[in-house]
DNA sequence: AGCTCTTCCTGAAAGC
DNA sequence: TGCTTTCAGGAAGAGC
């Protein structure tokens, strides 16, 4: 599924595939993806040169020439991919979109259905992004400290709440508890200084990795051009349910926490590790 | 505020 | 073997 690594992966194939191009026409193949007035965006966007492509969370941003922004968000199963020429639709084509002067097309394939189209009228800048938490490789490690500090809730789902932290979803945070060593049900505000500094640097190491290897090619993740990407061959915990832990050997667990299914170390990750580490042995969930 | 449950959707995997 | 059920998951909305 798309997180911070792979949409910014597909962001930067879209930046050097469609970027500066103008829409001549798209042309929508599954109307429900289109989260704003439909005929306002496919009659908005035509004409329009895309300026900029930028990525907020797992939000995929086009700055238009007219002011406003196409905003898109892959959702599960979204792929955006890009052809040289003129290319029949596959059956779990959402959208195509086909550019002015120029044969090539791009079409927005999503197999779930959960991805999103929309068109703004406003800046990139000014986008709903009040509803977005800060983005996990900008943030200052004071900000964050702050932000963790001021909630009393699960680390789990405080790192899957875009309102929260932006671009994170299941696969790193799974994958960022286990580098922090940290127990996914751990509340955000019983974080002493060192797990706070573990996690942030956690946080931050798993997406550079996922961004450097192309992203995690889990649930048939491909990249513009339609490659997959490698960051799965790394996952530590993520998928390995009763496979040994990297660091201890112990055996992966996988248990649910609001919902959600979350992967890690029994015996590495403890429950309060972060706050009580003198207390390590005694307690047992 | 924060948790839980539901909805959307499809294909793979598990169950019978 | 083949049909049926379950599950996975990002985000939003309802209800508590």
């Amino acid at each position: 599924m798309p997180e911070l690594p792979e949409v910014e992966t597909v962001v930067a194939g879209l930046r050097k595939t469609v970027l500066g191009k103008t829409i001549q026409n798209v042309e929508i193949l599954y109307p429900k993806i289109v989260k704003s007035d439909l005929k306002m965006l496919t009659k908005g966007l035509p004409g329009n040169r895309i300026k900029q492509i930028q990525r907020r969370g797992k939000n995929i941003l086009f700055s238009l020439s007219d002011r406003n922004t196409l905003w898109a968000h892959l959702g599960m199963t979204g792929h955006m991919f890009y052809f040289g020429k003129k290319v029949k639709a596959d059956k779990h084509d959402v959208a195509v979109f086909r550019f002015r002067g120029n044969p090539g097309e791009l079409h927005f394939h999503d197999l779930r259905k959960f991805g999103r189209l929309s068109l703004l009228n406003h800046s990139a800048d000014e986008l709903p992004t009040a509803r977005l938490g800060p983005e996990p490789l900008q943030v200052s490690f004071q900000e964050f400290a702050k932000l963790f500090r001021s909630r009393k809730r699960m680390l789990k789902p405080a790192l899957l709440d875009q309102s929260f932290i932006a671009g994170i979803g299941n696969i790193y945070a799974d994958e960022s508890l286990f580098e922090a060593k940290i127990h996914p049900q751990t509340r955000t505000d019983k974080l002493n200084e060192v797990a706070l500094r573990g996690l942030y640097w956690g946080i931050r190491k798993t997406l550079r990795k996922a961004i450097r290897t192309g992203g995690s090619s889990v649930a048939n993740y491909l990249d513009v051009d339609g490659n997959p990407g490698h960051f799965q061959i790394y996952h530590k915990v993520y998928g390995r349910e009763g496979k040994p832990c990297p660091r201890c050997k112990a055996k992966i667990k996988r248990i649910l926490v609001g919902q959600r299914s979350t992967h890690f170390c029994p015996k590495c990750q403890r429950f309060d590790f972060a706050h009580r580490p003198e207390n390590i042995e005694g307690k047992r969930r």
